[in-house]
DNA sequence: CAGAATCCCCTCAGATACTG
DNA sequence: CAGTATCTGAGGGGATTCTG
């Protein structure tokens, strides 16, 4: 039963600022895509120090893969879910679903951690 | 759709350490309830202090219930899954099911953060 | 464009000591 | 027994500046 070990670690960096909201950001390009200033545009407050950590993060975890476009000037770096990173955006659904059925009643969102989703 | 602020509240908590872990202890007892040292002596290497503010943040967001037994001296505090962290058990598992699928090749465990589980 | 390097503050969590 | 109070060190994350 030792794997829940592997679930500690997973929560521990879901719960980092801002990474589940980049993955929500893949899964919502075309081809569960995007490039690092798309997604850094469409999150706005996040700094390019703390997207650039959890991207790598995400990459060493294998939920995401990084192509950087060889000869394009300027640099072109595209950043894809695995299927191992869709299958965590099946996790966050779960998670949803628990929030909407014991959560709704919450409190507002604070502005800066808020943002709308397509789950 | 706005309830992502939940999840994005809810993944922030449950990644503080300690948290799932003090969840599936209290899932693993009678009723789905624990007694404070209960609790304790089960996650080797916590403290008090931490395992005092968890269960208070479990607490407020409603998955915990607490019961003190008025009278006894010394004093006994139980802790109780409500039907919500019950919900949240099976989220868990969910993430469990994930990471098999995903990650069993995974690195071996840290020893502090490891324990076994029921899931 | 896609970062890396610095600085700085703030929260988290461990250790320790104390209490109703 | 079931906590609280205090101190400390490590790490997270924001702001800013620099670069291939």
């Amino acid at each position: 039963m030792q794997s829940v070990c592997t679930v500690n670690r997973t929560v521990k960096y879901l719960g980092k600022k801002w990474m589940f909201l980049i993955i929500l950001e893949l899964y919502k390009g075309d081809g569960y895509t995007r490039r690092f200033t798309e997604v850094k545009e469409r999150l706005p407050g996040i700094t390019a120090k703390v997207l650039s950590a959890r991207l790598k993060e995400l990459e060493e975890e294998g939920l995401v893969e990084k192509h950087v476009e060889a000869g394009t000037v300027p640099v072109r770096s595209e950043y894809t879910l695995t299927a191992s990173g869709l299958g965590l955006v099946e996790v966050i659904k779960d998670i949803k679903r628990w929030a909407l059925r014991w959560k709704i009643e919450n409190r507002a969102c604070g502005a800066q951690d808020c943002h709308d989703c397509v789950l």
